[in-house]
DNA sequence: TATTATCCAACAACTTGTTGTATAATAAAT
DNA sequence: ATTTATTATACAACAAGTTGTTGGATAATA
């Protein structure tokens, strides 16, 4: 990883690819290292030289997807509806959709979703909480409802092939996180 | 599994037990048969003759803990806070919460999470929504977003070692599913 | 006594992780 | 600029472990 950085990331993009091909399609006790080399067209002892296990190829697939605070537009470049913690979620969602379907899918790594909440909390509290200077642990818990919710919401959403129009999907989970179940329930 | 099913399903339970202990410990992937064989004290062929593989024990496990319809008390013998959909959620967790925590939790298996929302989905709706006469998709996903967070939330309070008294963490949920953020936000 | 359910020993095929080696790219020396 | 030394990259081959299967021994039922 020292004499030729270009041959070697191409190299582990390449075992990384082959990797995700076969994760899209199999649970990760099915992946052989076999499999991976032979997809990707190397020897199999190659894959040791860039990663302990097969599992160890998700964790780095993993940590290149968990979002950053850069990736988070600054509210006022945004409209109304946009500045709202449901669609800039949508749009974080969006944007890694090839990776986040599967890793928080019934075939993904719950492991990761973990990750991803305790990733998140912190934007949203920075984003929109800046002000709120309450009880930071029941805030923690509601924190954990909401993004639960969402991840299980677009997770949902993408596995029915978007069944819901987007406007319709915003339109339920906004409505919900404002003002509870009622507004659905009654009339 | 005919001739003497006492003894049948007696081993069938020490593998099972002796899986779910290992499972305890271990990612599913890291789990051979040999060990659980070994730890259930048979040859390591006797697994075979009840399960496909160690993924099928846990298939098995989950089906055994997926609630039935019969296992929710009637509302009308519940106090009128027992009677929240909340609150009867945290019961029923917390009767297998020793299956739950795990199989719901970072280690677990997301494909049950999937399972387990879709037999609660018909109770939750059989239960508190009889007269609902709306726009059943947009329920669909309310629900997927309701039981997600809920999920998320008690498995990250057992998690948490339940750091919260168990008072305050219904209070910050269903005070959320009957409001929505602003209570919380606000004053 | 005959049947067969339950459990087990042994087998071939595959996967894993490691070690030692060939090749090709860089750096150093002439 | 050419040759030589160094070492990064990829690979072949190995031992150990796991998997799923087959055929047989034992013990319970008919």
């Amino acid at each position: 990883m020292n004499k030729n950085p270009e041959q070697c990331l191409r190299t582990k993009e390449n075992l990384m690819e082959a990797f995700w091909e076969l994760y899209s399609e199999n649970p990760i006790e099915k992946i052989t290292v076999k499999e991976i080399t032979q997809k990707a067209n190397y020897n199999r002892s190659t894959f040791y030289e860039y990663f302990k296990d097969t599992h160890d190829v998700l964790d780095q697939i993993e940590d290149k997807v968990i979002p950053k605070l850069e990736e988070i537009p600054p509210l006022n470049s945004l409209s109304e509806k946009e500045a709202t913690p449901f669609n800039l979620f949508m749009k974080i969602y969006e944007k890694n959709s090839k990776y986040y379907c599967l890793l928080l899918g019934e075939k993904g790594d719950p492991y990761f979703s973990q990750k991803f909440k305790n990733a998140l909390k912190p934007l949203i509290i920075e984003t929109f909480l800046k002000n709120y200077k309450k009880d930071y642990l029941k805030l923690d818990f509601l924190l954990e409802f909401i993004l639960s919710g969402m991840i299980g919401t677009m997770t949902y959403w993408f596995g029915k092939n978007k069944i819901l129009n987007s406007d319709e999907l915003f339109e339920v989970v906004h409505s919900f996180m404002k003002k509870g179940v009622n507004s659905f329930i009654d009339k």
